[in-house]
RNA sequence: GGCGCCGUACCCAAGUGGUAAGGGAGAGGUCUGCAAAACCUUUAUGCGACGGUUCGAAUCCGCCCGGCGCCUCCA
């Protein structure tokens, strides 16, 4: 089975064939940095993260562009997004920047997120913004109008055909302000000329002024990646008009299709509404961290398709908690008993290779990791009853289900990462051991109450301790 | 008003024409000094309601009910 791609521009799932051979060029939209990632956040960057790991993994050399959106980005009074936050932190709008973007990708590092390969901020491509706008007033597609240039919408014929709406039908009921300087009032802005007190401000042909918020992502995705490239993602809620612009300015700009593939991820909603920033309703990353390792917040996300809107409950990432934990227990206890010889011949029922066909088969339909998360809890489990019998178990076999679950539940969804390597031990494993020691010899005496206070102790400590067939084992809390 | 999405067990959530994955919670059991883990068994004659197409529908079509998203701030 081929992968398929859910592409938003044509509505249906398509064989993905990249535009050249062995190699894709993804562009997806990053954060506007004024203030702390959320769930939401979470959602969308680890669903692109799985896209990336997994075309990784199929062989494809990526080159993955993720923009940080530090300017341009206005609020429905006109105020730039950065200058508010500024004004209400009073600090200068690049500090701002800077924390924040810090901030951003400290929550990604957590979540296991393999970082872009560009991060290119907007107000570092400023010439390169100017540039696309230059090329849309010279080819008749943008206009300019009292120091600020906007794009001729009428003028792209196209316009609609992502988020499938008509220009006609959009004007009834729309929040459009007719504002006098536009032609048209769908037209939007590609250069704002800046008001006297407007910090962020740079010199252009048209005077001082800023880029408007659509241009950067055209700009910047067409300088790194070519002015066609394969995939382009973003948040359900850009769908339009952010994306539908992109589209309009860049293809109006070079006369050549934009991105092969959209790819939208849905939204994170908390007691069935959307999880966003103006709505109030958000958890960010850094307090759901607090109570949750970041591996388990990045699990329950994996829980539900990307396309699908997952709800947000304390109850619900408890469940994943949970799950995740059965998960994780299995291979460690696969990879503890694989350093074990071992000479029997038992195996799984379900051949592994069977397993193998139908995780990948999940990830080739649409990146369903949900899907492919029920595979590995199926081999969890025949894992799981192996080992409870691992006198038989072959040591070859458990060999090739540490490197099934590292391929698999590593590599390609992130949430099982290999026991750190004990290049360094530290004191205190040893401890721990030397304490266990004890407790053994204790239990041997049947001295239940020593063995109780020292698991006891342990566990104030946040290590668990259980005894199990032919030993004890810990792990930490 | 326009465009679109969703409604599956107590909770989360897959499944998009062949007879309901997976996780959590609950119940019973095995193992066990106790605890924990693990394993086994069990929990939806039914997928919002009603019609229709079909040998066969959670899946396709129609209508209705309920919820949500976008329509120039949002991942």
């Amino acid at each position: 089975m081929p992968l398929v791609v859910y592409n938003t521009l044509t509505r249906k799932k398509e064989e993905f064939k990249p535009l050249h051979e062995g190699r894709v060029g993804m562009y997806v939209c990053g954060p506007t940095v004024y203030s702390h990632s959320h769930i939401g956040h979470g959602k969308s960057y680890v669903s692109f993260d799985i896209i990336v790991r997994y075309l990784r993994h199929l062989g494809y050399k990526v080159m993955y562009v993720q923009n940080i959106t530090d300017v341009g980005h206005l609020l429905d009074d006109g105020e730039d997004r950065m200058l508010k936050q500024s004004r209400i932190d009073k600090a200068h709008p690049m500090q701002i920047a800077e924390t924040i973007t810090r901030s951003y990708f400290e929550d990604m590092d957590a979540l296991n997120i393999v970082r872009p390969d560009i991060s290119p901020r907007a107000t570092g491509h400023i010439i390169e913004q100017i540039e696309v706008v230059k090329r849309l007033l010279s080819n008749g597609h943008a206009y300019e109008m009292n120091g600020s240039v906007y794009f001729d919408v009428r003028k792209f014929k196209a316009y609609g055909k992502l988020s499938g709406r008509s220009i006609d039908d959009m004007k009834e009921g729309t929040r459009v302000e007719v504002k006098s300087e536009k032609r048209n009032p769908e037209d939007f802005a590609l250069w704002k000329k800046a008001e006297p007190e407007h910090i962020m401000r740079w010199q252009s042909p048209w005077g001082e002024g800023f880029p408007g918020w659509h241009v950067e992502c055209s700009a910047m995705s067409m300088k790194y990646l070519g002015e066609t490239f394969d995939i382009h993602g973003g948040g359900l809620d850009n769908q339009f008009p952010h994306h539908e612009c992109e589209i309009a300015q860049s293809e109006s700009a070079t006369g050549k299709p934009f991105a092969k593939y959209w790819i939208h991820n849905n939204l994170v909603t908390a007691n069935g509404q959307k999880m966003s920033k103006s709505l109030g309703n958000f958890v960010t990353l850094k307090d759901a961290f607090k109570k949750f390792d970041p591996i388990v917040v990045r699990f329950f996300i994996l829980q539900s398709h990307y396309r699908s809107t997952l709800d947000f409950s304390e109850q619900a990432i408890e469940a994943a908690a949970k799950g995740l934990e059965k998960l994780q227990s299995t291979i460690e206890r696969l990879r503890a008993e694989i350093v074990k010889e071992q000479n029997g011949i038992v195996q799984f029922v379900e051949s592994l290779e069977e397993y193998r066909k139908r995780f990948f088969d999940a990830m080739n339909d649409d990146f369903s990791a949900p899907l492919a998360l029920g595979v590995l809890f199926e081999v969890a489990r025949e894992t799981n009853e192996l080992l409870a019998n691992s006198q038989n178990a072959s040591h070859e076999f458990l060999v090739k289900l540490n490197e099934f679950f590292t391929l698999t539940g590593d590599q390609i969804l992130g949430i099982l990462s290999e026991k750190q390597t004990a290049g360094e031990q530290s004191l205190e494993p040893q401890l721990i051991d030397l304490l266990l020691k004890v407790r053994g010899s204790a239990r041997q005496r049947n001295e239940w109450r020593t063995a109780d206070d020292i698991r006891k102790g342990l566990k104030g400590l946040r290590i668990e301790v259980q005894d199990i067939k032919d030993g004890t084992t810990w792990k930490k809390a």
